[in-house]
DNA sequence: AAATAAATTTAGATAAGGCTAAAAATAAAT
DNA sequence: ATTTATTTTTAGCCTTATCTAAATTTATTT
C-alpha cells in the first residue's frame, strides 16, 4: 500500500516518463510537485526501495514495469472520477480537477470498478485524456495541436494540454468544447495567432491557445 | 481546514457525547480510536486550540457548537456516501463502512451536495442511521432494541447498533433486513435468547443478537 | 584541462501524529 | 484519613514528509 504523498509522487513521473525517453530528473519532479530537490531525493530514495522504479545517484530515475502500472492505476482512478463528476454530479470540466486529486487516492477496488461500469466504461475524461483499462495501458489517440494545422484544415477537438481553470473557462467562454469542428481560416505570421471558425462563426485566438488545444485531423 | 486524524477525533468524541451526558473522558477518546490515552491528550489540546472543545486538564472534554456541527458534518458525508455506495454501486450494506470511512474526509462541498441530490435527499443510512442536514442537526427516529420487546409484541426493523460485517452478514443470513417486520414470539429466561417470527418464518435468536437490533414498535 | 555553473545529495531541523514509560492527579478501597 | 488503584498527563523518542543550507557531483565554459 501506498501513501498519498508516494502516489502522487509516481504519477508525477509517470506524467514526466511519458514526454521523454531519458530518465526522469531530480529537478524535473520538484518541479512538477512544487516541491524541493532535497524531497525529491528522499522520495525517489524510498520508491526504489520499494522497486517502484530505479534510481542511480545523480542519474535520474526510471519506473520499473509495477511503477509504471501502479502510477497508471492512479491515473485510471482521477481520470474515472472525473467522468464521474461531469456525468453524474453536474461539475464543469474546469471544476473537476481538484477533487479527483483527492478521490483518486481512495482504496477499494471495488469502488472504482463500480464506477467504471456505471460510467458505461469510458475510454476518456472529460479533457480528452484517455483512461487507462486495468493493466495500466493507455491506448493514445493521434492528435495534433490546433497550432500545427495549416490554412484550411479542419479538425476536431479533442483535448487539451492545459486543464488548469482559467483555460478552460476561457474555451467555454469562446464556445470551444471537445467534440467540435474547427477550420483553421487564417494564421498570423507576426505572431503565429490564428483565426478559426468554430460554431458557424470566426473568432481569433493567441498561439499559446492554439498550443493547449489538441485536434484530431480531418 | 482539518486535517483526517482532526475529523476523527471530532467524530468520535460526537459519538461518544450522544451516549453520555457528561464530559468525554481520555480513555473513552482512546478506546475508540483503538489508539493511546497520550495520544488522544495532545489532540485534544489542539482541538481546544481550534475551539472545537473544551478541556480542562483531567476533567474529559465538551464538544462546543462548532465542534458538533463540524463533527456531525463528518457524519453526514460519511452516511450519503454509505448510502451512494449501495443505492448506486451495488455496494451491501456490509461493504460500505471501510470505504465510507476514507470517503468522509474528501473536501469538496460541492461533492457532498450533488450525491446529496443524485440520492433524493436520503433521511437514513443503509443502516439505519439518522444523516444530519446541512446545519448538524439529526433527528432521531423513535426506536428500541428487539431485547427490550415482551412476548406477542410486533415491530419494524429500523437499525443496527453493531455495524460489523460480520454481523450484517448474519443477519443477511438469517433474512432480517431493515423495513421487515418482526414478532417476538418467545423469550427464554435462561439465556435471554427469544424465537421471532420474520419472513414468516420462526427464528431463534440469542440476546447479544436482540440487543444490536433496532425496531419500531408497531 | 581548469574553472565555473548547475544539479543533486547530505546533514540537520521542523511539524504532525503516534508510542512507551514515568510522574501526577483523581477515584476507590480500606 | 490513609493507602491503593485507576486515570490522565508529561517527557522523551519514533516515523513520515517537508524544508534550508552546506557539501558533492556532473555539466558547461573558458
Ligand atoms: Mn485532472
Ligand atoms: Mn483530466
Ligand atoms: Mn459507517
Ligand atoms: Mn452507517
Amino acid at each position: 500500500m501506498f501513501s498519498s504523498s508516494e502516489e502522487n509522487y509516481l504519477k508525477a513521473i509517470y506524467h514526466l516518463s511519458l514526454a521523454s525517453t531519458k530518465g526522469i530528473s531530480t529537478n524535473a519532479i520538484a518541479n512538477k510537485l512544487a516541491t524541493k530537490a532535497s524531497s525529491v531525493t528522499d522520495m525517489i530514495k524510498k520508491l526504489a526501495d520499494k522497486n517502484m522504479l530505479v534510481y542511480k545517484k545523480y542519474q535520474g530515475v526510471t519506473l520499473t514495469e509495477k511503477g509504471k502500472k501502479t502510477a497508471a492505476n492512479i491515473i485510471r482512478k482521477h481520470r474515472l472520477w472525473e467522468v464521474f463528476l461531469v456525468e453524474k454530479l453536474n461539475f464543469s470540466w474546469d471544476e473537476v480537477h481538484d477533487v479527483a486529486e483527492q478521490l483518486e487516492h481512495i482504496k477499494s477496488p471495488k469502488l472504482i470498478n463500480e464506477i467504471d461500469a456505471l460510467l458505461g466504461f469510458p475510454k476518456y475524461d472529460p479533457h480528452g485524456d484517455p483512461i487507462p483499462d486495468k493493466n495500466g495501458a493507455l491506448h493514445q489517440i493521434e492528435k495534433s495541436l490546433l497550432a500545427s494545422l495549416k490554412i484550411k484544415e479542419k479538425g476536431i477537438c479533442v483535448g487539451v494540454n492545459d486543464s488548469s481553470a482559467t483555460f478552460l473557462q476561457f474555451l467555454d467562454k469562446q464556445g470551444i468544447a471537445l467534440g467540435k469542428e474547427v477550420e483553421v481560416v487564417d494564421k498570423e505570421d507576426f505572431d503565429n495567432s490564428m483565426t478559426i471558425k468554430i460554431n458557424k462563426k470566426a473568432i481569433t485566438i493567441s498561439n499559446k491557445i492554439a498550443n493547449n488545444l489538441y485536434i484530431q485531423k480531418l
